[in-house]
DNA sequence: CAATGTTTAACGAGCA
DNA sequence: TGCTCGTTAAACATTG
């Protein structure tokens, strides 16, 4: 299998799939989404390979971002208008990597239904149901604000501190320009097990897991009140007769998608358990928070509908 | 009209 | 050997 090397590839393909490179592209802004022109300058940016035959690898990216439930598409607000959609990642892809792999996921990544995923075991259920009633709980507590530029969707949320998802570029354009020896494989493979998500996750979906973060007491507070972390009015999270989702729901038909919040995974929790260690009472940016009052929906701590897991 | 997004199909490679 | 994944091509629809 290539391996990245020092070198940058400038004549030969990166040993990185389509997947790879989008979600390179989407970790490395701080909103965690971008729009498809700039997933495009992303990586031509960075991989001169894919300065030529821009149509074909384009065409294949389009592909892979509406064939593949990793990623979602996040409407454009109101007052944002141009062409397209933005993109981010589904919160539970992480990992879709874990063998290593960036040429070929370990599984692939599929969003599915709730009755797909009825708890197969007792005390699977009982984690669910217990986290549905804490997170009904904490999401009355999350505070939002009015974000009105796409550069401050991730205000009022806590960075981390040490973690680095395995897409952030952070991850896999620095060490492969700056470890000796082509270490991103290696480096990134280490780190792609148990890694604890939930920061990062909370950047690109805090509606989703800063309720999760209160509830493991993390110094975090949330943005939105009416417009998500995505722009999309909050209020029309209540399902019927709203005029937009409310939440980065996946637009691509999901068998269970309905509006609001519902795409909290029933093994979200796991992630709790990490989130003490990714908090540093040092990090720097955890007081950038502007948190108002919100008043979260009922489908907004829902998770029972719109479930993700890496099936093969 | 061009960019964007969706869908289908075919093919090769990796893996159990 | 069959299945899955990634890539590529193509056709078509949607949107600004």
């Amino acid at each position: 299998m290539p391996r990245p090397g020092r070198n940058t590839y400038s004549d030969q393909k990166p040993p990185y799939s389509y997947i790879s490179l989008t979600a390179m592209a989407i970790q490395s802004c701080p909103e965690k989404m971008l729009p498809l022109s700039e997933i495009y300058k992303f990586i031509m940016d960075r991989f001169p390979y894919y300065r030529e035959n821009t149509q074909r690898w384009q065409n294949s990216l389009r592909h892979n971002l509406s064939f593949n439930d990793c990623f979602i598409k996040i409407p454009r607000r109101p007052d944002q208008p141009g062409k397209g959609s933005f993109w981010a990642l589904h919160p539970n892809c992480g990992d879709m990597f874990e063998n290593g792999s960036f040429l070929r996921r370990r599984k692939r990544f599929k969003v599915m239904t709730s009755d797909q995923l009825a708890p197969s075991k007792p005390s699977d259920a009982a984690h669910y149901l217990q986290q549905h009633a804490k997170l009904r709980l904490s999401a009355l507590a999350a505070t939002s604000t009015h974000l009105p530029q796409m550069s401050s969707y991730n205000l009022g949320v806590s960075q981390p501190s040490t973690f680095k998802h395995p897409f952030a570029i952070e991850n896999i354009i620095a060490r492969e320009y700056k470890v000796p020896g082509g270490l991103a494989f290696s480096t990134m493979q280490s780190m792609s097990a148990g890694y604890p998500l939930h920061n990062q996750l909370t950047n690109a979906w805090p509606h989703m897991y800063s309720t999760s973060v209160i509830d493991t007491a993390a110094p975090i507070s949330m943005a939105s009140s009416d417009y998500s972390a995505y722009g999309v009015p909050i209020k029309s999270l209540c399902h019927g007769g709203q005029t937009l989702p409310a939440i980065p729901v996946p637009i691509k038909p999901t068998p269970a998608s309905v509006p609001g919040l519902s795409a909290l995974p029933h093994h979200i929790p796991a992630f709790l358990s990490n989130s003490p260690q990714s908090l540093s009472p040092t990090s720097p940016q955890t007081a950038t928070s502007q948190s108002s009052p919100a008043a979260p929906s009922e489908t907004l701590t829902n998770p029972s509908t719109l479930q993700s897991v890496a099936v093969h």
